[in-house]
DNA sequence: AGCACGCCGACT
DNA sequence: GTCGGCGTGCTC
């Protein structure tokens, strides 16, 4: 009897894959192929794994080898392109492969039954796509169909073109030159589309996403297969925030209706999320637009890849596999040999190294797409001199009021949510510290709650004070909250409304809001990063940023990459749709105490290759990526000292020539949720040798004895 | 990670 | 007399 050892990845934080032999269940039934999904059992219970390799033998006793209980044979097995990115992402992350593979799958298509499964696959037959009853004949085996003896609505000149376009607007030579290095790319091509807000980098993806959708369906039918049959190609696009996805997929939809476009991200339903990515899977979708982890699904029919504003830090995942889905993206179109976009008006700066260095091409636009819309006037207000009030200097308060007067809108922008950063007490200087963690409770007014934004912990807000008895407790600070408050007192007529984390947690109700601001029944917004991404509200001619500069003097050295690219960013908002009412530009006033520093003076120059410039001498002279690679070991216990403990033996146990291993320091947020934690940076100017080194690394730490728990993060971005 | 087994304190 | 604490050991 026929009998074959398949190696099985399963999700486990085992580094291993494991062995299970497979069995026919009927005459003539075939071995599972590399790349289906199996059920077998493990320990007590079942798991659902991936087949990566077939052997003859195990190493393991046959009294240790179990069955294989069931294969997936309803769904294509995963394509070998597929299984070499999750091995290169276990790889590199240093991550069991069952650990990649197995949490990037659907919940539903990695169950224990097949009933969502099957469900998902009815849904994705039925649709009555004539390109899919065509395929599905095909696949059955029927005989080829004489054209002439179809129905009038089935003949092929009456169905749609899939490759029919809606309108396009014309472009500029800037965008054109791009769009034609994109769809002219012929192999592996990392291209930076480099562009400021407005630019028009969204119309850049759009028609080189139809040039090559359209090269690839006249190659299919030089080849003599009719447009309708298969897929001719495939392109994914990655937005960085799940709110970004419906307005872009509008545009994509309306762009190409007789498309196949699916999104993929976490905001979906189960059943829609198994549906979405198998119509990627299967090759239905033409066009599939998500958020990183929409980086690891299954596109066998790829041929470009658009990472936009590819600098943003939501590409870069923060827990269980922390991969950055930028870097994952440039792997897979390397070994596609396909063009991938990186576009962003303030590249990454490992980004704009590349192009500096030549490896990655830069493409560049210059000018705002939309006529008239010019870039917004940025200017500095002192604080020194210009003294707010309720957060607010008068110069905003007086700018705000004209843009109410004119029928605009206005943004501000605060990256601090809540209503006051801290309650204190005057009295006898408490002050409400989170009791798990080394942070401030957050004051929330609304809520009437205390909340630590680093844990969960919630308190109702003190009447008095805990410690003395005082029932004067002041609110230190200014969050979102509070500056709503501010505004209505200030501009009592005014339609003020507030888009943070809190008040869009309810689901869909980010969407609504949006949509209010687009529909112009808003006067001011106010809100976090959130609104600074990508909305392109039409009336919006006004931009204030209320109090950056907490992120001038941090320890971590992104942190003034990252506000530039904020500021720019939510700058950008100001005037996308030309000029104001009295026919000046949109305008953008950015509150410091440092009205002099070097950051804002770039901001307002809109110069974002100088600042580049300056940062990357800085990052040269210091030995900070991008010109030299990290990796970041982090271990956390009851007590510090486990935690140092096992650094300090992680830091001795293992010696590297081109390594160096830092000390082991404890972490600045010391205390959260009641374990302590501490971390160890090791770095070298080689990533080979890095990557190496790793490898033995943890395979020594893996055996160590040791309370604390730990884990390694590859190129981290905060340190 | 789950999920067992395995020996010592407060409850029906 | 049991329920249950989390220590440590295994999963092809």
């Amino acid at each position: 009897m026929e009998q074959r050892i398949l190696q099985i990845a399963l999700d486990t934080p085992l580094h291993t894959v494991f062995d299970y032999c497979w069995r026919p269940q009927e005459e003539g039934e075939e071995i599972p192929a590399i790349g289906h999904l199996v059920v077998v059992p493990f320990g007590r219970r079942e798991a659902v794994g991936v087949v990566v390799g077939h052997v003859q033998a195990s190493e393991l006793g046959a009294d240790k080898i179990k069955n294989v209980i069931a294969v997936r044979r309803q769904m294509a097995p995963l394509s070998a392109h597929w299984l070499a990115l999750c091995g290169f992402a276990a790889d590199y992350y240093q991550r069991p492969l069952g650990e990649v593979m197995l949490p990037g799958l659907p919940k539903n298509l990695r169950a224990l039954t097949t009933v969502a499964l099957d469900k998902a696959l009815k849904a994705l037959d039925k649709t009555p796509a004539p390109k899919k009853r065509k395929a599905k004949a095909r696949a059955a085996g029927a005989e080829p169909v004489d054209p002439a003896e179809l129905p009038a609505a089935e003949q092929p000149q009456a169905l749609p073109d899939p490759m029919q376009f809606g309108p396009a607007p014309s472009l500029n030579a800037a965008q054109q030159e791009a769009v034609d290095a994109i769809a002219g790319a012929d192999a592996f091509a990392p291209l930076l589309l480099y562009g400021v807000t407005g630019s028009g980098k969204t119309e850049v993806y759009l028609q080189a996403a139809a040039a090559i959708l359209q090269r690839a369906a006249d190659a299919a039918q030089a080849d003599g297969r009719p447009p309708q049959d298969g897929p001719p190609a495939q392109i994914l696009v990655l937005v960085p925030e799940i709110n970004l996805t419906p307005q872009l997929e509008g545009n994509i939809r309306a762009r190409f209706p007789h498309l196949n476009v699916v999104a993929l991200h976490s905001g979906l339903a189960e059943g829609e999320r198994a549906r979405n990515w198998l119509a990627a899977h299967l090759g239905q979708a033409h066009i599939v637009l998500g958020t990183r982890l929409a980086i690891l699904s299954s596109l066998p029919h790829l041929k470009l890849i658009v990472i936009d504003e590819e600098h943003d830090p939501s590409y870069k995942q923060q827990e269980g596999l922390r991969y950055s889905a930028r870097d994952l993206a440039v792997w897979r179109a390397h070994q596609l040999g396909i063009p991938v976009v990186l576009g962003s008006a303030t590249p990454s700066l490992e980004t704009w190294q590349h192009a500096q260095a030549g490896r990655y091409r830069r493409l560049e636009l210059r000018q705002r797409a939309a006529q008239q819309a010019v870039l917004p006037k940025v200017k500095v207000i002192d604080m020194e001199r210009d003294k707010p009030v309720d957060g607010l200097t008068s110069t905003l308060i007086a700018a705000v009021r004209k843009r109410l007067e004119h029928g605009e809108q206005s943004l501000l922008f605060l990256n601090r949510r809540g209503y006051a950063p801290v309650l204190a007490c005057d009295a006898c200087g408490w002050i409400s510290n989170c009791m798990r963690c080394d942070a401030f409770m957050v004051v929330h007014r609304p809520e009437r709650r205390l909340r630590c934004h680093h844990c969960s912990l919630e308190l109702h807000i003190p009447k008095s004070c805990p410690t003395c008895g005082n029932v004067d407790l002041q609110p230190l600070g200014r969050g979102t909250q509070r500056v709503e408050e501010g505004l209505h007192a200030i501009f009592p007529e005014a339609r003020v409304l507030r888009i943070d984390a809190d008040s869009t947690r309810l689901k869909g109700s980010a969407q609504s809001a949006f949509d209010s601001v687009h529909r112009g029944e808003v006067d001011i917004l106010i809100g976090t990063q959130m609104v600074a991404k990508g909305h392109d509200f039409k009336k919006l001619t006004l931009v204030g940023v209320m109090n950056p500069d907490t992120a001038l003097f941090s320890h971590d050295y992104r942190a003034s990459e990252r506000l530039f690219a904020q500021l720019m960013q939510v700058a950008g908002r100001a005037g996308r749709a030309g000029l104001s009412a009295d026919g000046s530009s949109g305008e953008v006033l950015i509150q410091t105490r440092y009205p002099h520093h070097p950051l804002y003076q770039a901001v307002t120059r809109h110069d974002y290759d100088g600042f580049a410039g300056e940062l990357l001498d800085e990052r040269r002279q210091a030995y900070f990526p991008p010109f030299m690679y990290q990796a970041l070991l982090r271990a956390e216990a009851r007590e510090l000292e486990q935690a140092m403990a096992f650094l300090k033996e992680a830091a001795n146990i293992l010696d590297a020539p081109a390594i160096t291993i830092n000390e082991p320091i404890p972490m600045t947020m010391m205390r959260v949720a009641n374990t302590e934690r501490a971390q160890l940076l090791v770095e070298c100017a080689s990533r080979p040798a890095l990557q190496a080194f790793l490898k033995e690394w943890l395979a020594l730490l893996r055996q160590l004895r040791t309370r604390a728990r730990w884990s390694l993060e590859v190129d981290p971005v905060d340190i």
